[in-house]
DNA sequence: ACCTTCAAGACCATTTTTATCTTTTTTAGT
DNA sequence: ACTAAAAAAGATAAAAATGGTCTTGAAGGT
């Protein structure tokens, strides 16, 4: 139940890898893809998204490539998680597009709402520098 | 993200209508089905699961239908949950059958272990008769 | 010009979800 | 025994999501 999908996965994996290099380096996206163990074509279209979103900048051309747009310390899991996979939500009830009928009276909805705020609150509290400094390659 | 299926919302309406009812009273699946707004054939499947599991009890031919095996109070959310659902699990790598080569490195994978024991806690602090006493029809 | 690299969109196979339908088995009541 | 009621079990299937690939285009460096 609830699981992150591989896309999510891969995006974690990949703006991981990318904070790992000096604030500011490009890189290329078949190393990160290699380096990360990600379907190349696949993560392309997760950075794209991740440009458009603000989080990476991507050039073209030779010596094209990524880095990040903003530090690492400022981008948290949960932005990284969401910006692919959607909002947090545990249940369709407590999704923001939700059209939840009961939810005034429904105390499953209030469960599921309790474990909606717990999970954003734990990947609000990481950064991907933290997880780019700590992890091991 | 880590969204409840249809089953899954099924499985707990079902079983609070079931709860509903005096300890012992045998119910129609059509008519669980009617009043949770679950499509029978569909709530069939799920019940023959929880029939298994012994959850409910189920009896056939006249007068047949479903009952509680146990008392709602000793039924927790997370119960209901796994059955349907399987292994609560925000990322494959905290998943039971999970063969995460990087778990002791990881760092992402603390994060996720702890959403997924918050989310276990969630679901074990609720029983199915509290849902069953305060939700409103 | 030409090569490199990302952008964008179409495309596609597989798996999961969300069911339905049919046949069989069990049970109660007559 | 017979019959009707009800769940069990298994086959089937449409629709959606997942997990990609491929092609063409655009931008940038040499």
């Amino acid at each position: 139940m609830m699981e992150l999908t591989r896309k999510g996965e891969y995006a974690v994996r990949g703006i991981i890898h990318l904070a790992r290099q000096p604030y500011g380096t490009v890189v290329l996206l078949g190393e990160i893809a290699e380096a990360a163990e990600i379907p190349q074509t696949f993560l392309a279209k997760i950075f794209q998204n991740f440009a458009k979103l603000g989080f990476i900048n991507s050039y073209r051309g030779t010596g094209g490539g990524f880095s990040l747009a903003r530090p690492a310390a400022e981008i948290t899991l949960r932005q990284v998680v969401e910006a692919v996979e959607g909002p947090i939500a545990p249940n369709r009830c407590v999704a923001p597009a939700g059209e939840c009928v009961r939810s005034a009276t429904c105390t499953v909805h209030t469960v599921w709402r309790q474990v909606q705020l717990q999970a954003q609150e734990t990947l609000d509290g990481v950064t991907i520098e933290e997880l780019a400094r700590e992890e091991s390659p």
